[in-house]
RNA sequence: GUGGAUGUAGCUUAGUUGGCCUAAAGCGCCAGUUUGUGGCACUGGAGAUCGUGGGUUCGAAUCCCAUCUUCCACCCCA
């Protein structure tokens, strides 16, 4: 039974008291990954399905069980997308992108939709900010993408993340590691849990990041995909790390860390940090040299990475980083009357128009219950107007937080306010006044 | 999908051996306390089918069943 009055399990509304910190953070990463060079890319929620079967893999679990998929009345397989990379690729491949000037870099914000079981630091809906760097198949490229996922985290003020990162190799290593894995594991089969029996012919690889402690212990003395590497893939890797190194970026190599997307090659790298609960990882990501010849593009060496922004705003929530507090209304103007309600109309256009927040009574109510109002709302100055004010042309424009009270003609307002805007960090941008 | 916890006004909670509960309080909201000024105080008001649906009972917010939500863990991932 469907509820009219409630959100969608899994889903969660950005309250008007919370939309600044949204606004916050993303203006960050696009201004971030500005600086390192990418652009914004915006693409489709949905997609069709087989952009995502083809590119995430139809063995993960991301397609297999989480999926939002329909057919539209057109009898097309639609998906909501689950992650962006897919829609990115799909989306530079059709458009040519990959033709222009290489590197291609872009990034993106955007929702993502998975149906799962929602807890901390999961839901159905969630916002993803990712970039992806194609045409750079140099390890400083790998670099770059994770020092930018560095340097937006640090920029936000977040202190309590650590980076690991390991190779998983390409195709041709991987055949042997894979072997060797099940290898091992089916000599140990008898102690493993059921899922990972599954895994074991499935993906193996996936058996590492098991938790449970047998499976985790076994695992612990599992062969190293770093030991099964081919030279191509060793030296990469080295150059990765020489280049983080370079940079001073500390991180820890994870020969565990095993991405649940097939498409990834080569680097892989996650951010976890120790203030989310069970989902710490707050970024992850990795090269994906492979999928673009996959989803019918020229071969192109390609990487990115996706970052949880709710995720990212629990951390901040709980480290206590900085936020920046929504904007105040400059001025509430408290008209009494008719007349005086049409002059404040015409006050408050006027002051808009230079860039104030100016705000006046839409409500009819009294002068007490106004300046009550004018008070929650956190404006900086008031003034009445009524009868007095109108036949006068002046009237007192009164300071909040002193309770000072200033004569002033109507027509000055906007000069007062500006010349107020000085020390007192008004909204408007007081830097066309000093031109 | 599996497991554990949870659910009373917008928020935080009180109320549970079933009956003074036709549900209470604080905060918040609205309106007043000499049509001319907010923060304090006082007064009043609106606001809850006690998550939902069944059942037991003379009687259920309180007991039983189901279902949903939220939270937490597994799984998986951001």
């Amino acid at each position: 039974m469907a509820e009219i009055n409630k959100a969608p399990r899994g889903t969660c509304d950005v309250l008007p008291q919370d939309s600044a910190k949204w606004q916050y953070v993303e203006d960050k990463m696009i201004e971030t990954a500005k600086i390192f060079g990418f652009s914004e890319i915006r693409v489709p929620v949905f997609e069709h399905t087989e952009v995502f079967t083809k590119s995430v893999g139809d063995t993960t679990d991301v397609v297999q069980k989480e999926m939002y998929t329909f057919l539209d009345k057109g009898d097309r397989s639609i998906t909501l997308r689950p992650e962006l990379t897919a829609g990115v690729v799909r989306s530079v491949i059709e458009h040519g992108l990959l033709s222009g000037p290489m590197p291609l870099k872009v990034c993106y914000i955007g929702g993502c939709y998975r149906y799962e079981k929602p807890q901390a630091g999961r839901l159905r809906e969630f916002h993803q900010f990712g970039v992806e760097c194609f045409g750079a198949k140099s390890p400083a490229a790998d670099a770059e993408v994770i020092l930018l996922a560095d340097h937006l985290l640090k920029n936000l003020g977040l202190k309590s993340y650590s980076l690991h990162i390991n190779s998983i190799g390409c195709p041709e290593c991987r055949k042997n590691y894979h072997a060797a894995l099940k290898e091992y594991f089916r000599s140990q089969s008898d102690r493993l849990c059921g899922t990972c029996l599954d895994r074991l012919e499935r993906n193996p690889m996936r058996i590492l990041d098991c938790k449970s402690p047998v499976c985790s212990e076994i695992a612990a003395g599992a062969p190293v995909v770093l030991d099964y590497l081919c030279d191509e893939c060793r030296e990469h890797f080295e150059g990765v790390k020489s280049h983080l190194t370079a940079a001073g970026i500390d991180f820890s190599v994870d020969p565990h860390i095993v991405r649940g997307l097939d498409y990834y090659t080569k680097t892989v790298f996650e951010f976890v940090s120790t203030s989310l609960g069970a989902q710490s990882t707050v970024c992850g990501g990795g090269r994906y040299d492979g999928l673009i010849e996959q989803m019918h593009g020229a071969p192109t060496p390609a990487l990115g990475f996706g970052m949880g922004i709710e995720r990212l705003l629990m951390i901040m929530e709980a480290e206590n980083a900085a936020m920046p507090e929504s904007k105040k209304p400059d001025i509430y103007l408290a008209p009494m009357g008719e007349a005086a309600a049409l002059k404040c109309t015409a006050l408050c256009k006027a002051l808009r128009d230079e860039g104030f927040i100016a705000l006046t009574d839409i409500t009819g109510r009294g002068l007490k219950a106004q300046m009550k109002y004018a008070d929650k709302i956190g404006a900086r100055f008031t003034m009445v107007l009524g009868d007095d004010e109108l036949t006068a042309n002046k009237g007192k424009i009164k300071c909040m937080e002193s309770g000072e009270q200033t004569e002033i003609s109507l027509d000055e307002i906007r000069e007062k306010l500006y010349e107020l805007a000085y020390y007192d960090g008004i909204t408007a941008d007081i830097d066309s006044l000093i031109k």
